[in-house]
DNA sequence: CTTCTGACA
DNA sequence: TGTCAGCA
């Protein structure tokens, strides 16, 4: 299928479809006068992406994750869920243990947040009287 | 009309 | 990301 009816397909545009391909998240094959050709996984593909992109993932990291997802939509095309879950397949041992570290880094990052936002409010929970020197 | 690449806001 | 240009 051309862009066109990809973008029909996920809502995303064309624009950020041209750039997923840039970043190598997506490898459409050329029609003979130049156009991309998307296959009916790649629709899938772009979900997934859009997904991945969502938990703050970065492209780079995206790329290696993308192999991991196996096409394991036994199911008919009714439903239109994403019908993608994480497959532990080929190469792809230790990539769950590294998505939880991640969280882990996450949730540290965020009781840092949390003390610097408790500093801030006491602090300006004082009385103020921090005035401007007299000019 | 649809897509392509490159570039600018 | 949107959008415009200039092609094919």
């Amino acid at each position: 299928m051309r862009i066109g009816v990809l973008e029909d397909a996920t809502g995303v545009s064309r624009r950020l479809l041209r750039y997923y391909e840039e970043q190598g998240l997506l490898r459409p094959a050329r029609l003979a006068n130049g156009y991309r050709d998307y296959s009916e996984a790649d629709v899938a593909t772009v979900r997934r992406i859009r997904r991945l992109l969502a938990a703050g993932l970065p492209t780079a990291v995206i790329n290696r994750i993308l192999d991991c997802f196996h096409d394991g939509d036994g199911g008919t095309d009714t439903g239109n869920d994403d019908g993608d879950g994480l497959m532990t397949s080929s190469g792809c041992a230790g990539l769950t243990t590294r998505l939880r570290r991640e969280r882990a880094r996450i949730a540290e990052e965020i009781e840092r947040l949390q003390a610097s936002d408790q500093a801030l409010e006491s602090l300006l929970a004082m009385p103020a009287r921090i005035s401007r020197a007299p000019g």
